[in-house]
DNA sequence: TGGCTGTTACGAACTAAATCGTAATTTAGA
DNA sequence: TCTAAATTACGATTTAGTTCGTAACAGCCA
């Protein structure tokens, strides 16, 4: 049942994605443990959260074990992607340039930064 | 009862703003017609959603008179800047950077854009 | 006045998400 | 083999958000 949707994950959907990308793969309790470090909740809650998600098509899991292996179904990059989309549409008026200038404004960045984001500018306006 | 939470708005409740900001105030009905434009959903329900936005210290509203005026209790920016704020965090491990080199990526801009990023960068930099 | 229209108030139903308790299942070790 | 520990499966409950129906109320005008 791989239904491809664009569907963007919740909010703990996202907790769970986020260590999941940083560990590649992990068992429900690795995951567990790491949540718990941030959070009060029970193992069965992760584990019917990654349950719900591996539904969903946001992981992948390997049962071949009784202790099942999950990993991410969907980038980084990817999900990052759909969310600044969002973002630029419903609170940006469509412009992306508007959030680059917010987020520049809201957010010290350091010299070495500036400098690379400079480059990435620099590359750009070569195109 | 106005309790000062930083909490954000819901996705209805984002779409109501963006409409109260453009229009600075604005009747349930007028809310309401706008919003019709891009979503099917019944009066009372919009009128609903500003009652519990009112609770919440979302919006502000005029009931001097039997037909409520409604306006804006958080500014965009405010707003723009949680949501970034939450997104660095959550999907770009915290730096604004990595957001910002992901929206130039992700997203044309045109050369008058670039350059306007190119003086707000340059001023950056000065400081 | 009486009734039509447009408005607010309010509660109920519905939905999606999150949380947890308990039962069933597997595995390892005594 | 039998039990204890860890795991998965599953259903029930709770909470937040959304939607709407209905009642109450004010204002207008024939």
């Amino acid at each position: 049942m791989t239904i491809i949707k664009n569907l963007r994950p919740t909010e703990s959907e996202l907790e769970i994605l986020k260590i999941l990308w940083n560990k590649e793969k992990a068992t429900v309790r690795e995951v567990h443990e790491e949540l718990s470090k941030t959070k009060e909740s029970g193992y069965t809650t992760t584990l019917k959260l990654l349950q719900i998600m591996f539904e969903k098509g946001l992981v992948k899991r390997d049962d071949s074990n009784k202790t099942h292996i999950y990993e991410p179904a969907i980038s980084r990059q990817r999900t990052q992607k759909q969310f600044l989309d969002k973002m630029i549409n419903t609170l940006f008026a469509g412009s992306s340039t508007q959030l680059v200038l917010q987020a520049l404004g809201n957010h010290k960045s350091s010299k070495v930064e500036l400098e690379e984001i400079q480059i990435y500018l620099d590359n750009l306006k070569k195109l």
